[in-house]
DNA sequence: AGTTAACCGAGACGGTACGTCGCGTCTTGTT
DNA sequence: AACAAGACGCGACGTACCGTCTCGGTTAACT
């Protein structure tokens, strides 16, 4: 009498086939029969553990993100954002960018869903915040800024882009944007 | 040696009970069955004329569109566009929200709803644009602004909250963003 | 004020369509549509005329067989009933076969289709059954046989085994049968 | 490792559906839907198991001639056949004749249902050439005759009458019919 | 000679059933 | 007890035809 305890290599082969399984056919196309088939592994098993299969693929992204590091920081934080951000747009067009952009659909009309995008967002915003946090104290944006809406200024045009398909983007967007936004996040000149 | 002509009849009833369907239950809930049903039509119909529930549904948010009308234009750019921002968060509570986030979920698995979504907003965006030509002519805002991209960040903020939900949203959210945009907007000091 | 005529061209290509895809698709897969597509028709020309598509396959059965001529009368009955059942036989296996076989099948749950059957089985049994009495009163067959019935019971055996096809028919199956009801049909040698 | 194995109480519950409804409503309204719904059963269920309706229906036929016995054996063969042959005519006038009927239809253009009927019926001939094989060792009908070919001239004229509906069937058909076939069956009294 | 009504082709319409897919639950041994 | 396998009831899918219903257009008989 072995497996009273969970399975590790169920759980792990049953997240890989989701997450592969997204890459190659889209999230749409993802389904608990698909997975388990291709995990090989009973439905049984899946539902034991995961609510949905949005749940699985949030587990991935879970998991794969555990592995990255923290912001960038090299004192400079227009450069760190331009680092930061023009990688994220890069990681978009990836498998990773295909499941992200699923569970973002799916969280439109699933509670348990948007938890898991919130619940991960959430790590990544804390370290742009921390991040714009130390800039401030280092005089290099202003500091009556909520750093909350600051991530959202500067991310929110990534997602608008990224979700919305509204025009092409150009090659050094994120560049632009900053340039652009640097006026609004630098301490007024005409302040002392 | 005519056919006979399509029912503007069963046209209408048919996005009709989608729009109504989507706004009770929501985008997932929405069925062809369902839609069907309620508009006491078959579902051939549906299907000789749509391809997709999200086609349906693209059609009902630009039947409703049509009837709205374009920017507002108090002269004072930055009240318009507190004014429009403002306007289109408290629309994103309403049905039409419900039915729109649908759509942008749908979109990012469906090449042709996505062109719809595109296509919806092409308009808005453009009217947005011509405002803000406007204003740049009139000297309210820089005139090195890309504009396209001025749309995106300031829109971006909204999409960000509203579609991965990280926080709640302060109650004049907007008044506060377009706030902190502002020395980013506006033509800088230095310059003369 | 008379109204426009029949149109004798439209009324001849349905039958032919559906007589050809019969042939070529069987019974089952005749339809309404596809008969109207063939002969270039619309569906209305064909339900203004016929009831379903059993009528039209029994008047295209019935235009064949007003070609066909008589019962076969050599003087002999037994040669006559042996050509003309081999004969039959033969109709069998080829498209006619196929029409007669699936009419015969929806005449087992429509009404209409199995009058028509009938009444196309009706011509071919008066014409065996005067055959027969001709014979009879030659004294070639016996004068106190029901001929309605000795239709059946020669005629019998060919349905049995064509519609519920229980073994592979021999070469010179009916030479056989009607050497074995002989008997049966003769005039018994012990009277006089 | 075995998976979970077939449900009897949902095979019992859809071959007695359809067999309830073919008798009630006629083989060409028993629809797939109709029996799952009326077993309290789901349409995949029976996908799985039956390729279509007329496979449900020999199933119900076999199940419940199964329950019968064999040819009855009197020791006088004519008397027997009568016997038999009358039970049959009874038979198909009640709701087993119904399906009966229906599946000599589906048989006409469904392969798979006319190896059904050859199957069921292929039993009932082997009983009756059985029977017959008896009485011929008794020297109750002729040595020479074929049996199988007995079988068809016996029942021919049953099925002929049944499935064509030429005429009104006499209440004593078939001791009529027997009792012209006599020569046939019987020894020639030539012989000794 | 013009009117007109029944015919024609085309095909859209509200339906019903099709056979398939995936859901989430369950049952059955095996490990 | 957790596992693989997969059968189960269920709901929706997208398709095929059903039989009915407009649509113009055409044509023959009757004004």
């Amino acid at each position: 009498m072995s497996p009273a305890i969970r399975s590790e290599e169920a759980r792990q082969a049953i997240v890989e086939a989701a997450f592969d399984l997204c890459a190659e056919q889209g999230f749409a196309a993802v389904t608990i029969e698909g997975i388990a088939a291709r995990a090989g592994v009973g439905k049984t098993t899946i539902y034991r553990w995961w609510p949905s299969k949005a749940a699985i693929l949030i587990e991935a992204v879970e998991n794969a993100r555990d592995a990255a590091a923290g912001y960038p920081d090299t004192g400079d934080i227009y450069a760190d954002l331009a680092a930061q951000t023009s990688s994220v747009m890069r990681l978009f067009k990836t498998d990773f960018g295909t499941i992200w952009r699923g569970l973002i659909a799916a969280a439109q009309s699933d509670e348990a869903a948007a938890d898991g995008v919130t619940r991960i967002l959430r790590v990544s915003i804390d370290a742009c915040v921390a991040r714009l946090a130390k800039a401030r104290d280092a005089g290099q944006i202003r500091d009556d800024l909520d750093l909350e809406m600051a991530v959202e200024i500067i991310y929110g045009p990534i997602y608008h882009t990224w979700l919305l398909r509204t025009r092409p983007v150009p090659e050094a967007y994120m560049e632009t944007v900053l340039a652009a936004l640097l006026p609004a996040l630098t301490p007024s000149p005409g302040r002392h």
